[in-house]
DNA sequence: ATAAGCGTTCTGTGAATCAGAACGGTAGCG
DNA sequence: CGCTACCGTTCTGATTCACAGAACGCTTAT
């Protein structure tokens, strides 16, 4: 729901953040024209936020400065999840050699939380902190597929349910078989459908009244994880991992 | 330098992000009282961060959501010092067992950008984000004795030298004596300065036309690291981990 | 029942945001 | 070497809008 008196200042300053975050480091004038706002404006918010350190200046550049994640990090620092589930994303990604996720839903979207990478991890370019669709990632189904239905139909309101790749999810039957196998199964499946080459398996972790805290993954290349090891070793280990954070998270 | 014409309603908006920063969880009236607002004002910024994701509501009470962490995370991610340093720092810290940090200077203070926990590293309150003073770390040491003269002159004047424990340094002679040190050994100490118990041994990372990027760092227990292994073995996988990353960093 | 607390909404007014113009500095160009 | 163009910054006044305070509906405690 839309705030009923919103303080347009305010909203004039995290517009300017945004920008800020899509271009790097920026000069006045270029970022009045993308935010359409006048310079004098957008150089009293500048400095302003300049002055609480969320913005820095380094000769006629503004860039976001590192208060965002001194922010960011005490946040997620004070998550019991991450805490408990920290250590065992550091294991899942050293046992396996490949690249290790945590997520959890915020708003309707995922957010990584972490990632570890093992010795023969894939590189790819989800960081800490990073927002990506349920529906498109193994992370996400698995969340997705213990969440109260009605929540799940908010989501695919609010979100809709854009595939991102040919291969990826685009219908709601298609979404809700799929949770469903996720439920038969108890871990989501990625074949591929967010980068070709790639599979993930992820596994939800639930409170112990049952609601989900977030989901664990493995991400590795389809070269390296045959059907059998997938449905196999691979899937064990990582709902091993969310079982242990979960027994951790309610003691 | 301060804003000539700070924009006040943006000021009163992260006045509120860092109270509930402090707080955690909290109403409106409690932090309408915390930041010397009316209820009112306090209702419509929290709603306005709210609709941005910045903020988030559950059942009465507000928080500060993930969103920050997505703006930090991406700001990071950007750094070409992390990005190159990542991967080393996690080595450094499976190759010994223990803590190994890394750090950047911004604004006069010490930012850790990553840390990475070995098989026995012990658990810090040190998070990704965390602020500190230069002065009373290893790593702060190592950034301040490679920072030309005048920067280190305006950062203590800036932010004093406090001692935050009692064997920590704490006037501007014991201050510059450490550094001569740490210029003459390659690297910097802390015996015990910040916490009872804790040695760490931090190297500056410089670019290729010697400017500090930052330091790297480990973290042990006293009763683990003699004063043998601190000079000899553990110094040098630090240094080596610090001249790696440079390397890297200058092609 | 009553009261005391909460979050939210409303309204008028005093404050302050911001467009636009003006200024000083720097870089590019003929 | 002027000249120009563009930059970030400062200034000012008119209009917008942020916000104190009061009122409202709701929940909880007494």
């Amino acid at each position: 729901m839309d705030a009923k008196h919103p303080v347009r200042t305010t909203e004039k300053t995290l517009t300017l953040v945004e920008e800020l975050m899509r271009r790097g480091p920026a000069g006045v004038t270029e970022l009045a024209e993308g935010v359409d706002m006048g310079k004098s404006a957008v150089h009293n918010h500048l400095t302003t936020l300049r002055d609480h350190g969320y913005v820095l200046k380094t000769g006629d550049r503004y860039q976001l400065g590192l208060k965002f994640l001194e922010v960011g990090g005490s946040i997620r620092k004070s998550m019991e999840f991450y805490q408990v589930a920290e250590p065992e994303i550091k294991s899942l990604a050293d046992e396996t050699g490949e690249l290790a996720n945590l997520l959890v839903e915020e708003q309707g979207t995922g957010v990584y939380l972490m990632r570890s990478k093992g010795e023969d991890a894939v590189d790819l370019d989800t960081y800490a902190g990073l927002r990506t669709n349920l529906h498109t990632t193994a992370l996400g189904k698995a969340v997705l597929a213990y969440l109260p239905e009605s929540r799940v139909e908010e989501i695919i309101e609010r979100h809709g349910i854009e595939p991102e790749t040919p291969r990826s999810i685009g219908s709601r039957e298609e979404l809700f078989d799929a949770l469903e196998s996720v439920r038969e199964r108890g871990y989501a499946i990625d074949d591929g459908e967010r980068l070709e080459g790639l599979r993930c398996i992820g596994a939800p972790v639930k409170s112990s009244s049952d609601e989900v805290l977030g989901a664990v993954s493995v991400s590795a290349p389809m070269s390296r994880v045959s059907d059998e090891e997938l449905h196999g070793e691979l899937s064990e280990r990582v709902l091993s991992a969310a079982n242990v954070i979960e027994l951790n998270i309610n003691y």
